[in-house]
DNA sequence: AAGTTGACGTAAC
DNA sequence: TGTTACGCCAACT
């Protein structure tokens, strides 16, 4: 029995993070999706702060037995009210909607407007 | 080493 | 309908 949490036991990386990578990276052109979609997918249920956490480290992510980094679209990546709540993490604050914006995205706020339409979900169309 | 925080979400009040 | 509390697990201090 090893012990699997507490003590980042990076050995071969959390499975959480690792899989968090590559369904952020599976998001299709235009379409959004939420943290808590990403971890119901996953069978996190609740621990939907992990996907959060895991789109922080996406700058540096590497899949696991893959040796390149993964482009994370984290820009797609809101939380349940189509907010951009991570809009803050990319330096400037602009960058997030700019880029939801040049995929169609209907940005006020800080939040998608059109959320509902072009929200991705992982369990259903994956 | 232990406590606190964190790109969230759901339930309770 | 807005706010408060809690859970989840890893990273950070």
């Amino acid at each position: 029995m090893e012990k699997r949490s507490s003590n980042r036991n990076r050995k071969e990386k959390s499975d959480f993070f690792e899989r968090v990578y590559r369904v952020a990276a599976m998001i299709p052109f235009g379409r959004v999706t939420s943290y808590g979609a990403i971890a119901k997918y996953l069978g996190a249920g609740r621990s939907s702060r992990m996907v959060g956490w895991a789109m922080n480290n996406s700058h540096r992510a590497f899949a696991a037995g893959e040796k390149e980094t993964i482009f994370i679209p984290a820009h797609r990546v809101v939380n349940r009210n189509g907010i951009l709540t991570g809009k803050h993490h990319f330096g400037n604050s602009t960058t997030m909607q700019q880029l939801l914006e040049n995929e169609g995205a209907i940005i006020e706020n800080d939040r998608i407007l059109n959320f509902s339409e072009i929200f991705w979900n992982p369990s259903k169309e994956l």
